[in-house]
DNA sequence: GTAAGGCCCGTTTTT
DNA sequence: CGGGCCTTAC
């Protein structure tokens, strides 16, 4: 079967996928048709004898990577399994298994999350005899990320954290650990000193993409210069009206960069839109043009004008909840939508809350995507945790997180004498306490000595379990969770919340559902249980493949860059939230970023965008008044139909509001 | 030495 | 309101 791609895209898409060598820049604008123009050019090239396993395809995140997988797969019918499509950090842990070792690691290194990494700051900090409450640990690990990374050089007013850098380098080192920055600038470190080993990459990738190009990180373009600079047959992809990571490194220089680079690249530009209505894009683009620093462009839709946007003022922040729910809900009885086809953004992950409620106490079917990760909830991680250090018995910073969860007697004092024991012999944690369960004259009482014994004896006991190929590892899992009894240190801990303690006792079945598929599933053949934990650290949606059917997605504005909606409902359109106040008080010229996520949201709609505006809105303990974005004036008047509180409470719903209020004021006051 | 209860504070966005 | 950290109670 072959593709007719230029029947199937227009002029300026056809022209994309059909250059095949040579480097290739792609300004898309939003809603451009880029997906659909990628997916047919790695089809053209596996129909031109290009071979699966020479392409690269590295996109942002775990979900757009899946989707452009699915769709090559769907389109040429074919099942390559050799094709990679991968995420950044996902192709930079393929790299480090491979090579890891010339770096002195071992490959079974555990990756820490930020999470795992302020602990292994904190813990760089004890050594040092730093206290801990003089750094302000956030802005630390935020100094470190741009040290590693190149983004910031040691200067006068940072210096003076240069030893604990240092220290926390060598604390991950010592525990064969690596952070997400590692991810990135490790691979980079194997590929410029070592000659043998980037050649081989370079010969088995001889054609790259990139999406999503704006949000690479310097280090990031570094990798890809790298790889393709002896082909030349890379194509990046990239709009950079819809850069908004650059707190992260994302930096629209290297659109410019590449420029440089690869000075012989051809340059399109696809500016027809076939997503939004005529009215949307109008307010898209009137917005947008206040951006000072972009390549000029100006996109087209043939889609006629549409529904107009909507503004609604509710009086709080309940109200908007309840107002989009019931948005939702009329509109899906009447115009016959499905839940998927409604997308709900926001700005922050903490305005989910009371949409969420709202929609459970409707019955809306929804799904949160971005927001606490499934695995980064704490029963989840203390499970995870206990994972970790089976794989890699030196991974301290998840040895402590198990050492005394559940509760086993072994705290403070005990600890201080395991990390005497490491620091002298130089050892990890795990072989210190190996160490001090078998010493005669023990310095620890009785009752602690047996316990510690009884914890390690476990550990090895499960270590053995899990080599055993014969033993199904999912089983070994669930026994272990049964041995260390965490049901009932759930329900200790959660006494006067015995919900809580199940939900998160379901949370850890849903954990074992997923793992035991994924060890069923014999499409993967490394089975290897630090292949599955670094897998999982990468994630951070629950990539559940069918459920998208049937469902409202809430989500932040940054989860929802590359997805589309029938009817979007944009919450929380105030100032201070969008733009967000800490974004510009950190400097005032993020403006221009906050205006390229209003961006992004407005153009995720298809037919139909409703924004809310609370008067007022709950922020921490007290109701603030809020006024309207000041994006807003940015939208010509004539595309937006004002909606003006004029509609109070009626007595109903005022009484159902303070019903409840009481309600939960009684329940929580005995 | 360990664990339970009191006190303070509130991470923008994510791999 | 809930989680992390510190103090006090066993």
């Amino acid at each position: 079967m072959t593709i007719d791609i230029k029947k199937e895209l227009n002029d300026k898409q056809y022209l994309a996928a059909a250059q095949v060598n040579g480097p290739l820049l792609i300004i898309a604008g939003a809603g451009s048709g880029k997906t659909r123009m990628i997916t047919y050019r790695i089809a053209h090239m596996l129909e031109n004898g290009i071979h699966q396993s020479n392409i690269l395809a590295l996109t942002f995140t775990n979900k757009a990577a899946r989707e452009m997988e699915e769709r090559v797969k769907t389109l040429t019918n074919r099942k390559l399994t050799n094709l990679t499509v991968s995420t950044f950090h996902a192709f930079g842990v393929k790299i480090l298994k491979e090579s890891i070792s010339h770096l002195d690691y071992n490959d079974n290194f555990s990756i820490y999350d930020q999470t795992d990494k302020i602990s292994a700051i904190k813990e760089a900090a004890r050594e040092l005899n730093i206290s801990p409450d003089v750094l302000d640990i956030y802005e630390v690990s935020n100094l470190f990320s741009s040290i590693k990374t190149g983004r910031q050089k040691w200067s006068e007013r940072n210096n003076s954290f240069k030893p604990l850098y240092e220290e926390y380098q060598e604390y991950l080192y010592n525990h064969n650990s690596v952070d997400f920055d590692d991810l990135i600038i490790l691979p980079v470190k194997l590929l410029t000193e070592y000659p043998d080993i980037l050649n081989g990459y370079q010969l088995k990738y001889q054609y790259i993409m990139v999406d999503e190009f704006q949000d690479t990180s310097l280090a990031q373009y570094k990798m890809i210069k790298q790889l393709a600079t002896e082909n030349r047959n890379v194509c990046v992809v990239g709009d950079d009206d819809q850069s908004i990571y650059s707190w992260r490194g994302a930096n629209y220089q290297n659109i410019i960069n590449f420029e440089t680079d690869f000075p012989e690249l051809t340059e399109i530009k696809l500016e027809q839109n076939y997503r939004s209505t005529k009215n949307i894009l109008s307010a898209a683009n009137s917005l947008i043009a206040n951006n000072t620093n972009r390549k000029e462009k100006e996109l087209w839709t043939g889609i006629g004008h549409g529904k107009s946007i909507e503004l609604y003022y509710p009086e709080n922040e309940t109200r908007e909840a309840d107002f989009i729910s019931e948005m939702i809900k009329s509109f899906y009885l009447r115009n016959n939508l499905k839940y998927h086809d409604f997308g709900v953004l926001i700005r922050t992950n903490n305005l989910s809350t009371l949409i969420e409620n709202s929609f459970l106490t409707e019955n809306i079917p929804y799904k949160v995507s971005g927001g606490t990760s499934f695995f980064q909830r704490k029963e989840i991680k203390d499970i995870i945790a206990y994972l970790r250090v089976l794989d890699n018995p030196d991974d301290d910073v998840n040895f402590l997180r198990i050492l005394n969860t559940p509760r086993r007697g072994l705290g403070k004092a005990t600890l201080l004498k395991i990390r005497e024991i490491s620091k002298n012999k130089g050892c990890s944690l795990y072989a210190a306490a190996a160490e001090l369960r078998w010493t005669g004259d023990s310095p620890l009482s009785n009752k602690v000595q047996s316990s510690l014994q009884e914890f390690i004896d476990m550990i090895e006991e499960y270590k053995e379990m899990l080599q055993d190929e014969e033993i199904k590892k999912f089983k070994t899992i669930k026994d272990l969770i049964e041995t260390i009894n965490y049901w009932g240190y759930l329900i200790v801990e959660h006494q006067k919340n015995e919900k809580l303690a199940k939900w998160k006792y379901k949370n850890i079945s849903i954990f074992m559902e997923l793992f035991e598929k994924w060890e069923k599933n014999t499409d993967s053949k490394d089975k290897k249980l630090g292949t599955y934990l670094n897998r999982i650290t990468l994630l951070t949606r629950d990539d559940d493949e069918d459920s998208d059917e049937g469902q409202v997605n809430l989500m932040t504005i940054h989860a929802s860059k590359g997805l589309e909606f029938e009817y979007v409902f944009l919450a929380g359109v105030e100032n201070n939230i969008i733009p967000h106040a800490r974004s510009i008080e950190e400097n005032p010229d993020n403006i221009e970023e906050e205006r390229r996520l209003f961006y992004v949201a407005i153009t995720r709609a298809k037919q139909k965008l409703f924004m809310t505006s609370c008067k007022t809105r709950k922020i921490g303990y007290e109701i603030v008044d809020t006024g309207p974005s000041p994006f807003l004036s940015e939208i010509p008047k004539e595309l937006i139909e004002f909606h003006t509180p004029a509609e109070d409470v009626n007595d109903d719903e005022a009484m159902g509001y303070f019903a409840k209020m009481k309600n939960k004021f009684n329940s929580k006051d005995h």
